[in-house]
DNA sequence: GCCTATCATGAACCTGCGTTCACGATCTTG
DNA sequence: CAAGATCGTGAACGCAGGTTCATGATAGGC
């Protein structure tokens, strides 16, 4: 049997309170908050998820997806000629500028790197971002040894809570560890 | 008039005790264990600690001022001779080495770069690393921009919740950003 | 040895937060 | 439209962790 009208209408008010909320104040954001921002009563959220992981989670998968968009979207692009170190670096700075602003980014960034994590998206960034790192080294403008994992492990580390100058500064001390092109 | 003699003694059970926990289970221990491990009720930590922050800063200070001798030791070293940048990555290793293990000198760590810490223990590292950093700047194999705060920075940054293997990793990718010296 | 200021005790309190559940409302099928 | 399954409600619960306070113990000067 099919759900009700009004519990499908649900849901999406409540995912949509829910990508608001943790963007705003990260997985921290109460559930209280949550059902207060999607107009509905804390049960109805445990009606459509068993618990806060779950739907936590669900946000997240969301924001790992836009990621996974990104970073396809960047290699089509070296694939019509850009240069694959000028995607690259486009893309860190993209994640990093987003971590710093949306709390959810920040937070579906640890995901990466870590376990539980939908695999099929995994699947989709690790791909991409593989095939940019391998035309970038055919370059000669990434490091022969660089990898996937080194990205993840990076943008875990990244310091997202700093201001826009440090941050910057941080990627101008990181970034020789990964490209051959000069400071 | 000079407090109590066992009040003295109790102050004294319970730094041993908070630093032992907060090695332990970091900031995140209960005001309960501590209590407990110092053979103490809850209400004596309170008497000679006004809120959970202030005990905290308290032992945190104290890991903050073993940095700092260990930073002014290799100094002294650079002055008796030894190359300034051995020093500094010997520094940063052991720090590093030492976050993965003590949850204090984790959340010391934090306490650099941010606002609230002891100026006089800053003001000890901080003088002793400059110092260190000029030398090595002379000896051409530290990048010339490189501050004091660069230090803090990446310090704050590392993955000191990795295992090994990773930890090792993220310094490989983040040296080059310092030092002059090749991969 | 007494007496009082100082100190220790730990049960109780408070707040925040995730979660549950008995009840009432609403949608949908026949 | 009626019947029943599905869904929504929100007060209440449980738990954890920091904090307080009335009560009793102890130290140290006279």
């Amino acid at each position: 049997m099919s759900p009700r009208a009004d519990a499908v209408r649900n849901r999406t008010k409540i995912l949509d309170a829910a990508r608001e909320q943790i963007t705003l104040h990260g997985p921290d954001a109460g559930m209280d908050e949550i059902a207060a921002a999607a107009g509905v009563a804390v049960g109805t959220l445990y009606r459509h998820f068993p618990n806060k992981t779950d739907l936590v989670s669900a946000v997240l998968t969301e924001h790992l997806d836009r990621v996974a968009d990104d970073i396809e979207a960047a290699r089509e692009r070296t694939a019509g000629g850009a240069k694959a170190m000028d995607e690259i670096l486009g893309l860190v700075e993209r994640v990093l500028e987003a971590s710093a602003t949306d709390h959810a980014v920040k937070a579906a960034a640890r995901l990466l790197g870590a376990y539980p994590t939908d695999e099929l998206v995994e699947d989709r960034t690790g791909t991409a971002l593989a095939e940019l790192i391998q035309a970038a080294q055919a370059d000669g403008e990434l490091h022969d040894d660089v990898t996937v994992q080194d990205f993840y492990l990076l943008i875990n580390t990244a310091p997202t809570d700093q201001p826009p100058a440090v941050r910057s500064r941080w990627l101008t001390l990181v970034l020789p560890g990964l490209t051959t092109r000069g400071r």
